[in-house]
RNA sequence: UCCCCUGUAGCUCAAUUGGUAGAGCGGGCGGCUGUUAACCGCCAGGUUGCUGGUUCGAGUCCAGCCGGGGGAGCCA
């Protein structure tokens, strides 16, 4: 059995939040060539004994990640590619340079002596986000604050940055407006890397929840005609001439010329086809992108985000609520678990909380409560003296700060709020016996409000066509969705979480514009 | 969309009541016996977001526009 060796440098994470596994088998008997038939490893440079499993010939260059945990033993001679963060010049006539990779948090430190022939003309004129390659051998460092660094034999300079003197992402410290602007190149900070990990992390998460639960994940479509999704203003899809389009006879656009023949738009959600999918293999969700043409400008809202929305046959609302609770739990518990690198640097540089938020989130129960037990509780507040902005009583939907007193004061932990007043809410939610509420579920978060909203489905025929007629829908419009009913159809729920809140949540970063790499929000679809 | 704040060097920020635009970091050059955001010295770097106005004089005051941030609404 192998073991692995975690850094004892500074910035190693305690037991709980240890790196994530080896992805494959460190190296047992070093072959003596690479037998590299696709493409050369590192070009004229000697590379590295080829430990690499037979099957993934190219991986014969180990990753910065492989080298700090161990699992490239001491002295093996190896490859480091990857961009300069910074570089220092010792007294010594020899100089550091701190280059990372992307396969982990921290950046390895290769020793550049001052013997090597492009020293003088390269080396000590690397800068910042330079791409290098340094050839030579895995050693025990001499100094302090790592337990292991890259004695070169030798450095490449791959790629040369044109001036350094305009280089936009410094190793300095910048700020998240400045590095938006330049969302090409902040994916080489700290920050940016830490979080396309932790997205990373948490989306493989999700699939494995799903997966080891006998989910199907269905590819629900992007572009749709049908005009009934009802959860935002839409982005149109059209391929007519946005100058001069064909038109009717009365003046308007003839959409029957159009590429779908009819009006197209992106999705603002999966979930009705969703449960076309659920209502055949029982057990699926949605992981994809979702389009919203609100005019918001929050930094919890973006015009294009993704969502995650499973969806289960043969059950109802408490089966839901047990679903979204289990699954939260398992994808920060994943989280944890694989990026404890990444969320130390959260938890030291972003928010000192997140860790330990996640943590009790992990072990807490949620409580279960309706929301008219949730108004009579913000009503005993408020006489008691509890100021809230906006007055309660039964009836208004609950605002954030109404949320935030139950999940953080009253209850101390996620609360889910269930079977909401029928007018608050959609069509499709299913309407309980008292004909006032509907099976509706929020899930409440200390620290951020709703994090999950879902509902059991009407399933009913007679209710829903009732339902559409009331809030004004024309039935012709909803067909196929209403087919769902009249073939085989059972109590079925589901629920719809936002990935970029989720990313919020777990790490404590204040913008969702930093948590998806090319953000598009009202006047900004720029990279 | 509404309310409030804000825009000065590559970056982060100063600049008194309207009176000669500065510092730190980054960059260049030179030092320095293993450094940790290294350190020390010197140098370069600006149409103060844009347009107009008030004034002897505007980074500073006024108007409009553009960008950024915070809050609200909508929601995920």
């Amino acid at each position: 059995m192998v073991t692995f060796h975690v850094r004892s440098a500074p910035r190693a994470a305690p037991p709980l939040h240890t790196a994530a596994p080896p992805l494959r088998p460190p190296v047992r008997r070093p072959p003596p060539r690479c037998h590299n038939t696709l493409r050369s490893c590192s070009g004229i440079v000697p590379v590295a004994p080829c430990g690499a499993a037979a099957d993934n010939p190219c991986m014969t260059k180990h990753t910065i990640h492989e080298m700090l945990t161990g699992q490239v033993p001491v002295d093996t001679s190896v490859t480091v590619e990857g961009w300069v963060r910074t570089r220092r010049d010792s007294k010594g006539g020899f100089s550091f340079i701190q280059v990372h990779d992307g396969s982990c948090f921290d950046t390895i430190q290769v020793v550049a002596p001052g013997e090597l022939e492009n020293y003088q003309s390269q080396v000590l004129h690397l800068t910042t986000g330079c791409a290098i390659r340094a050839v030579g051998k895995l050693v025990k460092s001499q100094g302090k604050g790592q337990t292991c660094e890259v004695q070169a034999d030798r450095i490449e300079l791959v790629g040369g940055v044109d001036d350094p003197d305009t280089y936009p992402v410094s190793a300095k410290r910048h700020t998240f407006e400045y590095l938006r602007e330049v969302a090409h190149l902040r994916p080489r900070t700290n920050t940016f890397g830490a979080i396309a990990r932790v997205r990373h992390a948490l989306s493989m998460a999700v699939h494995r929840f799903f997966d080891e639960h006998g989910f199907v994940w269905v590819h629900t479509p992007i572009i749709t005609a049908s005009d009934c999704e009802g959860a935002g203003e839409m982005f149109r899809v059209s391929t007519l001439d946005a100058v001069n389009p064909p038109r009717t006879p009365e003046g308007n656009i003839d959409y029957t010329q159009d590429f779908f023949g009819k009006e197209a738009r992106l999705t603002v959600s999966g979930q009705l086809n969703g449960e076309c999918y659920a209502q055949a293999l029982s057990r699926i969700y949605t992981f994809g992108p979702t389009f919203r043409a609100e005019n918001s400008n929050t930094s919890r809202h973006l015009a294009e985000f993704w969502m995650i929305e499973p969806e289960i046959a043969f059950a109802d609302l408490h089966d839901d609520a047990d679903l979204a609770e289990d699954f939260l739990k398992s994808i920060f518990r994943d989280l944890l678990q694989r990026r404890g690198d990444d969320m130390k640097f959260f938890a030291d540089r972003i928010d000192k909380d997140c860790i330990t938020r996640l943590e009790k989130f992990i072990d807490a129960s949620f409580e279960r409560m309706t929301y008219t037990q949730a108004i009579e509780i913000l009503e005993k507040a408020a006489a008691g003296g509890h100021k809230f902005e906006f007055p309660v009583r039964w009836g208004i939907d609950l605002q954030s700060e109404h949320e935030r007193y139950l999940t953080e004061q009253h209850v101390g932990r996620p609360v889910v709020v269930t079977d909401y007043p029928k007018d608050i809410k959609a069509f499709y939610m299913r309407l309980n016996d008292d004909g006032k509420t509907v099976a509706a579920m929020d899930v409440l978060a200390p620290g951020i409000g709703e994090i999950i909203g879902g509902a059991q489905r009407e399933e009913r025929l007679d209710v829903l066509d009732q339902r559409l007629d009331e809030m004004g829908l024309v039935k012709d419009d909803y067909n196929w969705y209403r087919d769902l009913r009249r073939y085989g159809t059972t109590p079925h729920a589901g629920f719809g979480l936002g990935f970029e809140r989720t990313i919020i949540y777990a790490t404590g970063m204040a913008n969702i514009r930093d948590v998806i790499p090319f953000p598009r929000t009202p006047g900004n679809a720029e990279f």
